[in-house]
DNA sequence: AAGGCTAGCAACCGCACCAGA
DNA sequence: CTCTGGTGCGGTTGCTAGCCT
């Protein structure tokens, strides 16, 4: 059984603001402040919308001190770090940036970018991305992918300066590199709080604590993890051997997705993140090179890189971007 | 000049989390 | 412990202005 509606969706309106909604939404909350019920908000000011809707505009509209458009270079360079290295956690990325919401710095990354980095576009077709035959058993499909495929792109060519028509994603149709599972699962996309609570599972709490040790092959793959919280892979390699070949595995539940807590504060790590970056601009020299050599010799990572992740990049990159 | 295409932005939708009853 | 309502978040879509042919 579903739950209930916040609103009735029929009868209330829709679409862009008027002024005059604008006005009388401001003006409410500058006399009383946010901290009030935003359902019932919209009925007690008058206006015939949405308490969603009006949380919505205020915050990404009218609350102060909110700046659009004109993205800065560090802010550039900021956001597809983050983005490189969290995915997706838009809200987390834009209280890095003052005066910009999680909104604006999703559309900017979806409308320009993305497409300036990765290559390709939004909307399928209309400026499609060659897609990897990456199927997955994972409900969230393609979303979460095509996230964490950008996020391995994005993050190899920050790296080695690689041209995009290089990188696996115009070519990955059985990519060698070993976290499909770990990387695509539904936990990958779920934590619990930031800064209110200390458990934490997915992809980044499989990044700071399983590492992976080896197996080129395709066969091995699902053995080449081990996890410091306690042993447990991350991976069912059934199924990881499965997506690794472009099989459709949705018969095959994933069944080894033990959740791997979180050992420490997500605001910490992302201070830690944070401190990763600026290292990284400050020695990016010292990282182009590392294995990515042409001789398919490992070379040397430095040691701003985010752990576990960059396992999985010098591990692909050693064998050749998934050629 | 007109029609189609593209890019950018605003807003909606649905799900997950959390707190309180 | 369970249920329910409020909130936060990420993904997606609709609309519109500008550009191109």
């Amino acid at each position: 059984m579903g739950r209930a509606p916040c609103c009735d969706k029929a009868s209330v309106k829709k679409g862009p603001w008027a002024a005059e909604e604008d006005a009388v939404l401001r003006a409410y909350i500058a006399a009383h402040g946010t901290g009030e019920n935003w359902i019932a908000l919209p009925r007690k000011i008058g206006l015939n919308r949405c308490g969603k809707s009006c949380r919505l505009r205020w915050l990404n509209y009218l609350r102060p001190n909110i700046r659009h458009g004109g993205f800065t270079d560090d802010e550039d360079r900021l956001i597809c770090s983050l983005y490189a290295s969290i995915g997706s956690r838009w809200s987390t990325i834009a209280a890095q940036l003052p005066g910009r919401t999680d909104n604006d710095v999703k559309n900017y990354w979806n409308t320009k970018l993305k497409r300036r980095l990765l290559g390709g576009g939004r909307r399928g077709i209309r400026y499609a991305l060659p897609q990897p035959r990456l199927i997955l058993a994972s409900p969230a499909g393609y979303g979460a992918a095509s996230s964490a495929l950008e996020r391995m792109q994005l993050s190899v060519q920050r790296r080695h300066g690689i041209p995009q028509e290089t990188t696996f994603c115009g070519s990955l149709a059985a990519p060698p590199w070993p976290a499909q599972q770990s990387l695509l699962s539904p936990a990958a996309t779920s934590y619990s709080g930031i800064g209110t609570s200390t458990s934490y599972s997915g992809f980044w709490s499989h990044i700071q604590t399983s590492t992976y040790t080896g197996g080129a092959s395709v066969q091995d793959q699902g053995a080449g993890w081990e996890s410091s919280s306690g042993g447990t892979t991350p991976l069912s390699t059934s199924t990881t051997r499965e997506a690794a070949a472009g099989i459709d595995s949705s018969s095959s539940t994933p069944t080894a997705t033990s959740s791997v807590t979180f050992g420490g504060d997500m605001e910490d790590e992302l201070d830690m993140l944070l401190r990763q970056i600026r290292c990284f601009e400050e020695n990016d020299s010292q990282l182009v090179g590392g294995g990515a050599a042409a001789d398919g010799s490992a070379g040397s990572w430095s040691s701003c890189s985010t752990p576990g992740v960059d396992s999985l990049f010098q591990d692909y990159v050693q064998q050749g971007f998934g050629q």
